[in-house]
DNA sequence: GTGAAAGCGCTAACAT
DNA sequence: ATGTTAGCGCTTTCAC
């Protein structure tokens, strides 16, 4: 009994070669499986961890969860998932129920909990915020470097000579919306264009408020030849707005818009946008968490993951006509049809 | 001790209310919470359940995991998911490990394990099958009505009056493709329009595919008036090769779509098409596996899950003309902003 | 290098 | 209606 855990277990105790051989050997010839209930039972670990998701159908949500199991696969973790549906109660439950399941740290991915310390006293183990969305910089959290990719974006219009640019920005309270801001006022100073209030409008992320705003920018007495939108939803909007204008895009309009959601890629013209890093985001918090659990590091200060530009058509700047885009799950689907069983049905 | 397991897991046995209460109450005053780890390695069940699944990004999966979430949660279960990135020894792989979990029951969604013998030898617990791609008509298996889904698209268009209507379907051995095939011919036949096999073309699925196809539709020699899509990318590039011929959508041709994507929602004209009824079989099938769980109900038939046509502009039919619709995880953004805590950054 | 025995926290069987 | 005891399957002392 004992030889025969040492051997599965590989615990660093010293063993006899043979024996171990022996015992494995055994062990396949019965099938036999560990039971891993009464492992943790006795070694009080799960090798589990609690993920909280404000709700799987959000477009960057599946991207995160995507990073995080990656990264605890490589770990020989594996995770269980509950929706909170952005409600605070159901997070809390939540979290109760975590700890009733003994798990050993927790991922809270646009969490609406602000404190660590209540996070910390419910479940009394390590734990990381991904994707906060307002106190994103709280220690121990993981978020986008929106002011960078602000920046990105500005950045890009102006190189293709553009200095009247127009800003949709989301709502106010959001940290998204403020950083943005930041980075697009930082551009505007770095090039030397004066910051003009006319040019900044809020919508709400929606599609419909993008075209309002833009309907707006568009019969300004001097109208801005670009048009940064906080979000792909804002962007396609403004897009609709000039083309309804009787405007081209990106001849007598450019649109940069923040996300890349998958509709950006299937919109004509396709939306040059600010990749959310989602991913990244993802694996930096799968692996910050695996590191607390195991002791090693301290809650660092937040960590800002920097995202990249897309260059689709809406800006032009690329001499790519509009393409084809292939799906991004698709990679997958090219497996379908050679996969080793899948043949007629 | 005993007592204390009584009062608090409620189980059947007789006990007088006024321990009851003092249990409780001691047990509130103590923050105490039963180790579930101990508990189900004593009463052989974790209210675990094993979801095996595809790929999150795939655009279904999500409501299907939602679906599969909401009807768990009624019951106490919780899930611990595995992507297989359709790789079959991953998905071994994955079962091994919810048995050595002990999990209660598996879902396997998108899997490409054929032989439901082989799943219950590695794991000898209850599963299902949802949204099997190849094998679908095996028991235990919850899967889209394909058939009725084709029919309710072409009965649509031949409603609107056309009689001479494209098929662009996806790629041979899908059962996906069969079935939408045949709900294509039903309408046909029971409009007694006879069956032309040169307005049927074959697609992969993808944007590109679908623009070609409907190339060749629009040079036939009688050019269709409406083209059904087997997905709604391949719709996307039908009514893209239709723009580029200086046709108009609906005008000159009636496009309809397959899934519902989020896109075909944002894509002007917004298309019309058919809603794969995702959330009903994760729902469907979260209460099958805990029905076969608890040993009430067989392995039935395959279940089959209709789908609805939802109407936007891109076969006209609709009076409303292209407005913009919200996002559809948009409901939680409304509550988001009155979220109690989440005030200024 | 190997084995014997205790015990993780719970519940089920068996008293009382 | 309550308490006592054993044991789920594993790992970990501790002895040899």
């Amino acid at each position: 009994m004992t030889t025969a855990s040492r051997a599965l277990s590989n615990a660093d105790h010293p063993i006899a070669e043979e024996t171990r051989q022996a015992v494995l050997d055994a062990a396949r010839e019965l099938g036999y499986r560990p039971n891993l209930v009464a492992r943790s039972l006795r070694t009080d670990r799960t090798l589990t961890i609690g993920i909280v998701v404000e709700n799987l159908l959000s477009p960057f949500n599946p991207l995160i969860m995507q990073g995080i199991q990656d990264v605890l696969d490589k770990h020989n973790y594996l995770s269980i998932t509950i929706n909170s549906y952005w409600d605070p109660d159901t997070e809390i439950a939540a979290i109760q129920t975590f700890r009733a399941r003994q798990i050993d740290g927790i991922l809270l991915v646009e969490s609406c909990i602000r404190s660590s310390d209540e996070v910390f006293r419910l479940a009394g183990v390590p734990h990381v915020f991904v994707h906060r969305l307002f106190d994103s910089l709280a220690s121990g959290s993981v978020v986008p470097d929106d002011r960078q990719g602000g920046r990105l974006a500005v950045h890009h219009l102006i190189g293709l000579g553009h200095r009247r640019i127009g800003f949709i920005n989301g709502p106010e309270g959001w940290d998204a919306s403020a950083n943005r801001l930041r980075g697009y006022r930082d551009e505007l100073t770095a090039a030397a264009i004066p910051f003009d209030d006319q040019l900044v409008l809020v919508g709400d992320w929606e599609v419909r408020s993008g075209y309002d705003a833009a309907r707006t920018l568009i019969s300004c007495d001097t109208r801005p030849t670009a048009v940064f939108a906080a979000n792909d939803l804002m962007a396609l909007g403004a897009i609709y707005a000039a083309q309804e204008a009787g405007l081209d895009v990106p001849g007598d309009l450019a649109v940069v818009g923040y996300d890349d959601r998958d509709m950006a890629g299937f919109v004509r013209p396709g939306i040059t946008t600010v990749q959310m890093p989602c991913q990244e985001m993802g694996r930096r918090s799968a692996q910050l968490l695996v590191e607390l659990i195991d002791g090693h590091g301290d809650r660092p200060a937040p960590i800002l993951i920097p995202g990249k530009l897309v260059v689709r058509q809406s800006c032009g700047g690329s001499n790519e006509p509009w393409d084809f885009e292939p799906e991004r799950a698709s990679f997958t689907r090219v497996r379908r049809r050679s996969c080793p069983d899948s043949g007629q049905a």
